[in-house]
DNA sequence: TGATAATTGTTATTGACCATATCAAATATC
DNA sequence: GATATTTGATATGGTCAATAACAATTATCA
């Protein structure tokens, strides 16, 4: 499949391969033919997932939260007082690549390392005050900026139907 | 949202945070609460598309083809005679990273970069004969192996509703 | 025509992620 | 109490996306 990033910028739209077009008097590159690629699965899916991330990380611009640091503050909130590695796991993200997270969220003061009483290995995870406001702001912005997005394009039923077919895949796939 | 890769071996499963769950008399770790995580537009989608691209590498183990390559032998079959900025740019890929796939792609015989008669600037992309070939076997394994999983998965009418959700999320999100 | 700008393929380089091996400290096992 | 396991952490390598810059070629246009 493919499908590059481009983030925020959104430069370089895929799709949109002629480029000078100025004036119907020039001579059109002639957009190429997707073919059978538009109905293959992992290639419409990786497009829609940088878009969705591309919308999110513009929804987010204000808390500066990436899908993941999201991802990890809900997990947390969710379960306050389990460990690095239960939450790492839990996202699928390995525990040496969590520690960078962890780092980067504890310098903002958005969550908080324990050493744990019972097992003074591990490090318990809380969101601290901070933490759990700027979630609650983060929740408003993706409820109304993000997935909001998703009903006016789909209908609510469609949305809710689409996340469900997702998750079957993500699970079960 | 987050999901690493893991790719074909499929090693580390998220979700499975619990590890060495032996028997029941064991104290049991608690899976954690995923909350409003599962309903996540963006975490469920990311979830789904390394789904896609495990299974996707495992059917085409044999042809060695990555979704890219895939991806880059369908358009140039489709559009034969185009150049590279045009094929890179369909896809999404940026001209300096489309080089080193090309690289790879050319030097086993699978497409083939022509100086263009025209514009002497430019390579014009064509399938090989074994490029051909090899595509055609790999849309078989695809069709079989790889997209026909999804009907099993969701039925028929669910996939097409699917695929044209996504579509509709990648080119007007 | 000829000087300047733009395009194509390419290289080099950087940063973001993903993945593995390894380590010290702490705990579990037997 | 000796050995193995677990936890957080570091170091490192690989892949991929992104930007800058360059030579060759072509387009623009005064």
């Amino acid at each position: 499949m493919t499908v590059s990033k481009a983030a925020e910028k959104s430069s370089e739209k895929p799709g949109d391969a002629a480029k000078g077009r100025k004036d119907a008097t020039e001579a059109q590159p002639e957009a190429l033919q997707l073919g059978e690629l538009s109905e293959q699965l992992g290639y419409v899916l990786k497009r829609a997932q940088l878009k969705v991330f591309e919308n999110f990380l513009r929804c987010m611009a204000s808390l500066q939260l990436t899908p993941a640091q999201f991802s990890v503050l809900l997990l947390v909130e969710k379960n306050p007082g389990r460990n690095q590695t239960e939450v790492a796991s839990t996202l699928g993200i390995l525990r040496p690549n969590f520690v960078a997270m962890l780092d980067n969220l504890e310098s903002r003061d958005l969550c908080a390392r324990i050493r744990s009483t019972n097992d003074r290995r591990s490090h318990i995870l809380v969101l601290t005050d901070k933490g759990k406001a700027v979630l609650a702001r983060a929740k408003k912005l993706v409820a109304t900026k993000h997935e909001a997005r998703l009903n006016d394009l789909l209908g609510q039923a469609n949305r809710e139907a689409l996340i469900e077919m997702l998750s079957k895949i993500a699970n079960e796939f």
